[in-house]
DNA sequence: ATCGCGACTTAGCATCCTTTAA
DNA sequence: TTAAAGGATGCTAAGTCGCGAT
């Protein structure tokens, strides 16, 4: 509920919010002198494939725009979306008006895709029984197609581009419950978009013939390359931007990083600030306190206000009173939908001063209202500026996943094979990723993969049972008898059978580390962080001293977005 | 102070590609 | 040799936050 509701929240403005306009060094504002690229590349139009539908049974004639539509709807058939009813209605209604007003097709109910469903699998299967030199060929001929469109030079370097592609029409997949999901995006055109190219540049040609951008600009305070407006949101953009590779990115990655290795020196007394507010008679006062602990804690984002047009999720901020549970004598259960409807299940211990203002906050309001009424992002934001220059909530993120890292590999580290130092890595990496709540989807297979180890450990088990019994054999003299097959078994020394049943059991254990491991992290998503939030210098850092090959663990996208750091020295501490 | 715009980072999932196990 | 698993990459949605206008 942006605007509304969130009108007279007063709170005296901090006198002094000095903030710098503009990083040091990055000369005014000014991101590149020169910058030439070849624009964007558009999806190829729609081929009509000319399968009929069925409406009421009988098969129905569409103009290519029309099946083209039909069709994202058809091969979404096998996603739970195709089931929800928002996503058909939103779809529908988009479908109607490209069918036009006296079109037959007047009730979704009635529809059968089923025929365009098939042939899409039938596509499908095509494809995957391409030889590998087809497919190969396929994927030469495509880049021969993008290649110039991949590369950009600013300030005379050649640099890659991120997302010279244009988005292609389709239904539009929300997260969450999005009251949109399911409306159709509509196909992107060379008017539609704007190019940004340093003044001197040529400027790209347009694409597709008889037509032109929307504007070329110049402007070199921004990194875009190309913009336009979002057709499900027509206030947003989408931007064509440098891949993460890029010297442009690297060096705000690399300030991102500083600037939260700078809060570990204001960390003790923003602590003692906020703890010494936890019962501050001003609310304001005490909410922003209590916010900030949370934030520094629970490594909550900020929270900023939404639409009702969008899913309802929340932050720091947003928080409802429903969201937060006070258990006695001093627990907190908190529950909400955050970032992309990620569920937030946690319960905390906190201090008993905490414990008692979220007592406060609560008291007399209805479940949907504001657990914090008196504050928002831009308030928090402009307090934490005055205790740190450049201080706002996503930082004690960065630095909470950064801290936590440099601190587990230092403590954890022992001699050892790389393996098992790569080990205390994933441990440490886990743990961050569990901070940051950072989830991924069970897979489809995983229960199945279970299964298959368990069987396969019980039978290791087995084996060591007849082994053991073997071994008995063996040391009083006896004959080991006959295997399964009735065949009667070689004699071995008990010794040469000990060594079995060691490995065996070695065996056994790494199946069930396996297994535990696997089990463990089933929802959790160890990439975000390590691309977002691990100060990369960490990693090299300790890869150097501890002799691991960085390669081991920065994959060749990650090595090329974080060149930066690669140079650091062994001791760098975060 | 508030709002809305604009630009940029962060996020999970789909798909493609490579490695590993059977 | 093949299939399954796992990792890399691509895609684009969904956040954060600064700024200028009012």
């Amino acid at each position: 509920m942006k605007g509304k509701g969130k009108l007279k929240k007063n709170m005296k403005n901090s006198q002094f919010s000095k903030i710098m306009k503009v990083p040091p060094g990055s000369g005014g504002g000014k991101k590149w002198t020169t910058l030439e690229h070849n624009g964007v590349i558009f999806p190829p139009p729609y081929k009509p494939h000319g399968v009929k539908m069925l409406y009421n049974g009988k098969p129905i004639d569409l103009t290519p725009e029309q099946e083209e539509v039909a069709t994202m709807f058809a091969v979404m058939k096998d996603t739970d979306y195709a089931a929800k009813p928002t996503f058909i209605d939103n779809f529908f209604t988009d479908w109607r008006k490209v069918l036009g007003k006296n079109h037959i097709i007047k009730n979704f109910e009635l529809c059968d895709f089923t025929p365009i469903y098939e042939w899409h699998l039938r596509e499908k299967e095509r494809k995957k029984q391409m030889t590998t030199e087809e497919k190969k060929t396929l994927r030469e001929d495509k880049l021969k197609q993008e290649e110039k469109y991949m590369w950009a030079v600013v300030d005379g370097v050649k640099e890659k581009v991120g997302n010279f592609r244009v988005e292609p029409p389709g239904l539009f997949r929300g997260r969450g419950e999005h009251p949109k999901m399911g409306k159709l995006k509509r196909r992107i055109l060379p008017s539609d978009i704007t190019i940004n190219i340093g003044k001197g540049a040529p400027v790209p040609e347009c694409p597709i013939p008889g037509e032109s951008w929307k504007e070329v600009k110049h402007d070199n305070t921004v990194t875009w390359l190309a913009f336009w407006n979002d057709p499900i949101n027509p206030k947003d953009f989408k931007y064509v931007f440098l891949a993460a590779s890029s010297s442009l990115k690297g060096q705000s990655d690399k300030e991102k990083y500083e600037k939260s290795r700078k809060l570990k020196g204001h960390i003790q007394r923003i602590r003692e600030n906020y703890t010494k507010d936890f019962k501050n008679k001003d609310v304001t006062r005490r909410q922003i306190a209590v916010a900030t602990y949370l934030i520094d804690k629970l490594a909550l984002r900020a929270g900023n206000e939404k639409d009702d047009d969008e899913a309802d999720t929340v932050g720091c901020c947003t928080l409802k009173v429903d969201n937060v549970t006070c258990m006695p004598p001093n627990q907190i259960q908190f529950d909400f939908l955050g970032k992309d409807s990620i569920r937030y299940f946690n319960t905390v211990e906190v201090e008993e001063l905490v414990y008692k203002a979220i007592e406060g906050f609560r008291a007399g309001k209805k479940p949907g209202q504001d657990l914090f009424d008196k504050i928002d992002t831009s308030r928090l934001n402009a307090h934490l500026k005055d205790l740190m220059p450049g201080l706002t909530a996503k930082v004690f993120r960065t630095y909470n996943a950064s801290i936590t890292l440099d601190g587990i590999l230092h403590e954890e580290t022992e001699d050892g094979t790389v393996l098992e130092k790569i080990a205390v890595y994933q441990r440490a990496n886990k743990e961050v990723a569990i901070i940051c709540n950072h989830q991924r989807s069970v897979s489809k297979s995983h229960e199945s993969q279970m299964t298959r180890m368990n069987e396969k450990i019980d039978e290791l088990k087995s084996q060591m049972e007849e082994l053991k019994a073997d071994l008995n054999k063996a040391k009083k003299g006896k004959p080991l008898g006959y295997d399964s097959e009735g065949k009667p078994k070689r004699n071995l020394a008990p010794e040469a059978i000990q060594k079995k049943v060691a490995t065996l059991e070695g065996k056994i254990e790494k199946m069930e580390m396996d297994k535990r491991i696997k089990e463990d992290l089933k929802t959790v998503a160890l990439g975000t962080s390590k691309i977002n939030y691990l100060d990369p210098r960490i990693t090299v850092a300790w890869c150097k001293r501890h002799e691991v090959p960085i390669e081991k663990i920065f994959n060749k996208s990650l090595l090329a977005k974080f060149v930066w750091a690669m140079d650091v020295d062994p001791e760098f501490r975060f």
